[in-house]
DNA sequence: CGGAACGTTGAGTTCGGTCAATGCATGTGG
DNA sequence: CCACATGCATTGACCGAACTCAACGTTCCG
């Protein structure tokens, strides 16, 4: 059980949060082993708990008349959703685990009230939100000013440069996730790859390999108000 | 100058601020009154002060290798760029007048701050950011899931919901920017008006009437996690 | 070994964008 | 006060990026 409360003591967000602080927010807190494909929350419930990623990826998804769009995927540390839990309002989104997953929830009720109490834990809230904001704005972006071909070779691009530019690499999802994450269907997902076949990509099953990254780099045209770090 | 500085006190953001804080906020603040189509700040810059919105109509946008798109506009008492301020970095968006707008500039630094010296107003500002956060979801949501058809039914059915089911009345904004909010061309509108008018719409210049708000429902089918209040 | 899920490829469709012409306002200067 | 310029809106013809549907191949797992 001490291990338990440790790990949690240890993630970015509790940083500098004060010890009496912590205990609040844990006091009411699980900690939850899900499998693959567990349905986590759902969209327009009300927001009972932040949730925290400690292992294992979840997925972000709405639906709406019957068709259904991925938002995002999150991996460890990753909070959601902390705005619904500020505002005390309905979820905008569903989650859904894709792998086995750890997961803290932490009743919103103690989140509102150990940010009013204490600042750094209400600056670490604020900073943690800000960059989630942040994010939606660039998947935004990379949605609405560049075509499918461009966000599949920045998406490369990025994991890539983020592993240290090694000789060839394996993806971390599942290439219908992929698809789904830069918004559009496998089958253009596969053209796509057919297609930077040209610009310096190889990619076969899994594994990726940039034969020219100098090509690769001008044809995506990478830019850090869209994929930053 | 007294005028002025009320008038800045009366903003919902500092309604429950505490004098000491709002004199701090206010300090190094200016106020300004901008022409139409000025470009208030740009994408990539450093984000030197929060900006909120006292009167008039701002777009924000954002551009990548020529093309450019627009990501929502905003009127009184809207604050951005919210997020940028609080993490210090660069602006993700850049922001432009449509009308004649009164703005205050507050110096990030100041807002940063206050905010870890006054709990009142660091939970106006997160509850302020969690508002933007879930806008952009529901803007992403939009247009995500919706046909363009379905996206100006929905916009129409809002407007005419938000002023109380008048018998007709007019729209907010050019034809030209309610496409661009919507993640369409002008042309596209116009045929999109052409279409709603089996639906239940007429629309002549820049008046609408809702000659069948039954009808035009069963088509927008408005959903609260995406049109909301 | 068989089946299920994933991935790829091809053919055809559709939604929305582009381009161009025209109409319609508004506004300015002679 | 009118002539003309400018910018917005509309309409039509065409184009193209991405989706759908279907078939087939591959991988992985029971």
């Amino acid at each position: 059980m001490h291990s338990r409360i440790q790990e949690i003591r240890d993630l970015p967000l509790f940083a500098t949060t004060s010890d009496e602080a912590f205990q609040t927010l844990t006091r009411g807190a699980y900690v939850q082993n899900f499998p693959t494909h567990a349905e986590l929350i759902t969209e327009g419930e009300s927001a009972d708990f932040l949730h925290i990623i400690i292992s294992g990826c979840v997925e972000l998804f709405s639906a709406w008349q019957g068709r259904e769009t991925t938002m995002s995927f999150h991996g460890p540390d990753a909070t959601f959703i902390l705005a619904a839990t500020i505002k005390d309002r309905p979820y905008l989104m569903s989650a859904r685990t894709i792998e086995k997953s750890r997961i803290i929830m932490i009743p919103s009720e103690d989140v509102r009230a150990v940010f009013e109490t204490d600042p750094d834990f209400a600056k670490s809230i604020v900073t943690e939100l800000a960059g989630c904001y942040r994010g939606v704005i660039k998947a935004s972006k990379n949605i609405k000013l560049r075509s499918s071909t461009e966000r599949i070779a920045n998406y490369l691009l990025k994991s890539y440069n983020a592993l240290g530019k090694p000789k060839d690499f394996t993806l971390e999802l599942e290439k219908r996730r992929i698809a789904a994450l830069l918004g559009m269907t496998p089958e253009n997902l596969s053209r796509g790859f057919a297609v930077l076949k040209e610009k310096g990509v190889s990619v076969r099953g899994q594994t990726v390999r940039i034969t020219d990254p100098e090509g690769l780099a001008k044809f995506a045209k990478p830019n850090r108000l869209i994929d930053s770090w």
